[in-house]
RNA sequence: GGGCGAAUAGCUCAGCUGGUUCAGAGCGCCUGCCUUACACGCAGGAUGUCGGGGGUUCGAAUCCCUCUUCGCCCACCA
């Protein structure tokens, strides 16, 4: 700790092994913090798990700055803080990336068989070592590794077959035959979530279908022609007087050349197109509807990978659906069949994962009843139980959760939890097993049994994180003491598939909701403010940020480009404007650090306490109780600001008071004391340390590298001390001195004042000059920062009370304090002049327009006392400030 | 089709409960400085119809209405 310390920061030679350090100790556990007294219930977070195979992008960058922030505010508070770290098997997007592996080498699954493509998913998963956790390590997050889980473990599995046999025991998870989400590429069933619709356009084709015996048509209207061939009927609404007498006839399907019936159903909406519908029942979840209430016959015309099967006639068999659309829309034109073709704009679901165009398609699946969970999930918001920030976002999850609609939780993969169903296989038995252990033998008839094929969808296992991650079913000691959670941080795209799921399942296996708060980020994005993403090739790697600017500098730009609820928008093109502010920060803290450590001389004498060698309040100057005073606001500011999830705040505030008030103004300030010109340098040293102390602590939440590595080098700290345990600094009421905000304000006012002449006449840097200071209220605390104002503002003297007017640079303090600074034939009058009529006429507008307000009688008797009180005062201030600036002008002999 | 959000300096954005943070910050730009912590720095400076229009109010960047332009979410009008 006694090496000089280098004049520029240079993360990566420190951060690596500060992060050893943490982990080492243990620091990121529960336990790394003594529980205070009144033991607050822990705070715990659980992390999105990302994807095993996933690598770190800007957006788990952002999602996990903002969870280590909170969790490291929370632990310097005191809190017991667990943030428990894991990462999702997710299935579909993990089987995708072993699939393409596999393709490469010339091979399918299909190839290998279930079992080898499994244990080549493991191994994949076991070389990639889940790096992201790696990853995240080097942006400092503070998760206790310890507590790491994988959705498939052992446990979380365990946990997964329980809630599924419950749930069905319950009758809240059943097998149905439905219309669900298709993927043809991916092969497998989809949720409604995992189907992303988004506007395309497209077309819609208006076909006749020529009534059986003869003597015209039906016009129907579809943007899906090719499923024509699985057409068993044309529905019409009861009432449309247009089709009243079709109703029961038949039509001919052309192409198919298959009788169909007209059949009346509400469901149609006659305004639509031509008022009739074609009816694919096995296509369209709708139809479905409509030939389950009229006994249709379902015609499944579809392969699974969307080619036309063999119910179609001969020559589409084979043809892919869009080659398929093709062919069926030309015969139809062929025959004079074709009406018309418009352009049509509408939504088409598609695959999450591959982005393959979904097809709603006719399959035996398991479901989750929905709306017995979302009942209660539903109350805890309204009942203010949940806390959504933004708040607007609750409002999406009440509309979610309203409109919910059953869960399809099977998938035709591979890779996943095997749903734990056994079908016996006995003819005469054929009894159906739910267990949660595995079966070799039918239950009811001893016969042979076979476990269903499919596996769950992957949120079905992070549904029960909050609490399998803690080792339910088993009543854990962790279990019950970090369930409930208090924050989930989330982005809002992931509402629907996991924070809501996660409070129904909360709810109805724990009875209670697994978190109160729930903090929903938003997106990263370029300045064209379209998503980063890979195939966009708009991405910014964090890991390179971290190598070129450190992950304090990354950190840093996240937190302070983002308020509640909006975007945070970086520029790939350009990491320098994105994230040098945050190096610079660093860089500033590092040599403020840096300067208070190489004058320190022995023990610090402590501020407040009863120590013997105490600082005594009458020790102080304007200066120091001036920077104690800002320091106490900051940590006001600052600690609000965490609390309120407004983090980009928390950061300004932090900057501020570092930047502009510490290195600016105060270190400037107590120059002369360290190098012993000035009596009082032990005083100012206590000062500089401890205010510098609770800066560090502020920031660490967003910056943990920087601050523990100053913090660490400071005087008195144990070799084991860090920082990210160190108590959160606390507000002090003596500490709030307005008199010395107040005061010490007008000596920065007039030190301003000094160098805005001097720069208004390029007076050279190394040259002196004198400042007259006239009678005003300020005087006195001016003169207690003479020489602060003298060295600052570079003057040979600094005088009280002597004449003000004369030719040089004028200028007047907002307690209208005028101020001289005689330059002899330097100045141009004429430009003084000009300067003076400038500042004048602005305080002519401010001054009227202040007068106006206080002459109107509406608003002296409307607003309240103190406000008008404080627009009293506005206005003698700047009045004052203007008569003194016209008295200068005149004495100056201005027109 | 329904719902939500955004529009403030050249760029990225703060500005919360209407009234000194009221027109701000950072970056960029201009001028001068290698002043014994920091040139990733210091000092000074320029730049705005607070998207347009209307309204409420003593007072509007802030609240309401409307228009325009972007963005997001939801949706079985085939």
């Amino acid at each position: 700790m006694t090496e000089p310390l280098a004049p520029q920061y240079n993360p990566s030679a420190i951060e690596s092994a500060l992060y050893a350090w943490w982990e080492e100790r243990g620091l990121f556990s529960p336990d790394a913090t003594a529980p205070s007294p009144d033991r607050p219930r822990p705070y715990v977070i659980m992390m999105p798990p990302p994807n095993v195979t996933a690598a770190l992008h800007m957006g788990h960058g952002l999602n996990n700055t903002v969870q280590d922030v909170l969790v490291r505010f929370e632990r310097m508070r005191g809190r017991e803080a667990l943030w428990l770290p894991g990462t999702d098997h997710a299935g579909i997007a993990t089987q995708n990336v072993v699939e393409r592996i596999l393709a490469a080498e010339g091979h399918t699954r299909f190839d290998l068989g279930r079992e080898a493509f499994v244990d080549r998913v493991w191994s994949y998963v076991h070389a990639t070592g889940a790096a992201i956790l790696t990853q995240l390590r080097a942006i400092g997050c503070s998760a206790d590794w310890t507590r790491t889980y994988f959705t498939l473990d052992e446990g979380l599995s365990g946990a997964v077959r329980e809630a599924f046999v419950r749930l069905y025991d319950e009758g809240l998870v059943y097998r149905g035959h439905y219309i669900i989400n298709w993927c043809p590429r991916c092969l497998t069933a989809l949720s409604n979530e995992e189907a992303e619709k988004e506007e395309v356009e497209g077309h819609i084709w208006h076909l006749r279908y020529p009534l059986a015996d003869g003597g015209g048509h039906v016009t129907v209207a579809t943007t899906r022609p090719e499923t024509m061939l699985g057409d068993t009927a044309v529905a019409v609404h009861p009432d449309d007087e247009r089709y009243r007498a079709l109703v029961g006839r038949r039509l001919r399907l052309p192409v198919v050349d298959r009788l169909i019936p007209v059949v009346a159903d509400d469901a149609v909406d006659p305004a639509f197109g031509s008022g009739a519908v074609k009816v694919t029942p096995a296509h369209d979840p709708a139809d479905f509807e409509i030939g389950r209430r009229h006994d249709l016959p379902s015609i499944d015309v579809m392969t699974p990978d969307a080619r036309i099967s063999l119910t179609a006639p001969d020559r589409f068999q084979g043809l892919d659906r869009f080659d398929a659309r093709k062919a069926v829309v030309s015969e139809f034109e062929a025959a004079g069949l074709l009406d018309k073709v418009e352009a049509h704009r509408h939504a088409v679901g598609h695959c999450y994962r591959c982005h393959t165009v979904v097809e709603p398609r006719l399959s035996d699946q398991w479901f989750v009843r929905m709306a017995p969970l979302a009942r209660p999930a539903l109350e805890a918001y309204r009942d203010g139980t949940l806390t959504f920030i933004p708040e607007r976002r609750g409002e999406d999850y009440a509309t979610w959760l309203e409109g919910i609609r059953d869960w399809c939780i099977s998938r035709q993969l591979w890779w996943g939890h095997r749903i734990p169903v056994w079908y016996c296989q006995t003819e005469r038995c054929g009894v159906t097993s739910v267990s949660r252990h595995d079966l070799s033998a039918c239950p009811a008839c001893g016969g042979e049994v076979r476990q269903d094929e499919d596996v769950l969808d992957t949120w079905f296992s992070s549904w029960l994180v909050p609490f399998s991650s803690l080792g339910w079913p088993e009543r854990t000691k962790d279990l019950a003491r970090f369930y409930p959670g208090h924050t989930l941080v989330s982005a809002p795209e992931i509402i629907f598939f996991w924070v809501s799921r996660m409070i129904m399942s909360g709810l109805h296996f724990m009875g209670e909701v697994p978190y109160t708060h729930i903090y929903l980020h938003g997106t990263v994005r370029d300045t064209q403010h379209r998503k980063m993403s890979k195939s966009l090739g708009n991405g910014i790697d964090p890991l390179e940020v971290v190598e070129r600017y450190g992950a304090d500098a990354l950190r840093y730009s996240l937190v302070a480009g983002m308020a509640v609820g909006t975007d945070v928008i970086l520029d790939p093109r350009d990491l320098e404007a994105s994230f040098a502010p945050g190096r610079n920060f660093a860089n500033k803290l590092w040599n403020a650090g840096r300067f208070i450590l190489s004058n320190l001389d022995g023990p610090v004498r402590p501020l407040a306490g009863r120590h013997r060698d105490v600082v005594r309040r009458e020790e102080l100057s304007l200066a120091d109780r001036w920077i104690i005073a800002r320091c106490d606001a900051a940590v006001r500011e600052a600690t609000e600001a965490y609390q309120r999830f407004r983090l980009n705040e928390a950061a300004a505030a932090v900057y501020r008071f570092i930047w502009s008030d510490l290195a600016d103004w105060y270190i400037e300030q107590i120059k002369p004391r360290l190098y012993g010109d000035v009596p009082g340098g032990d005083v100012a040293r206590a000062v500089a340390v401890q205010t510098f102390d609770v800066a560090l602590r502020l920031l660490h939440p967003v910056m943990p590298f920087v601050t523990e590595a100053l913090w660490r080098r400071f005087p008195g700290r144990a070799d084991e001390a860090s920082v990210s345990v160190s108590p959160w600094p606390r507000p002090d009421a003596r500490a709030a001195d307005t008199d010395a905000l107040r005061d010490f304000g007008l000596v920065q006012e007039l030190v301003g004042a000094v160098r805005g002449i001097r720069a208004e006449y390029a007076i050279q840097p190394g040259h002196t000059v004198r400042a007259v200071v006239g009678a005003g209220t300020s005087s006195a605390s001016l003169r207690l920062e003479e020489a602060t104002v003298a060295r600052l503002a570079k003057l040979s003297a600094l005088e009280f009370g002597a004449a003000t007017e004369g030719v040089g640079g004028h200028a007047v303090l907002s307690d209208g304090t005028p101020v001289f600074v005689p330059l002899g034939n330097a100045i141009d009058v004429g430009r003084e002049c000009a300067r003076l009529g400038a500042e004048l006429g602005r305080l002519d507008r401010l001054v009227d327009s202040q007068e106006k307000k206080l002459s109107n009688g509406q608003f002296t008797s409307r607003a309240p006392a103190d406000v008008v009180e404080r627009e009293r005062e506005k206005l003698s201030s700047w009045g004052e400030q203007r008569s003194v600036l016209a008295r200068k002008r005149e004495t100056l002999g201005c027109r």
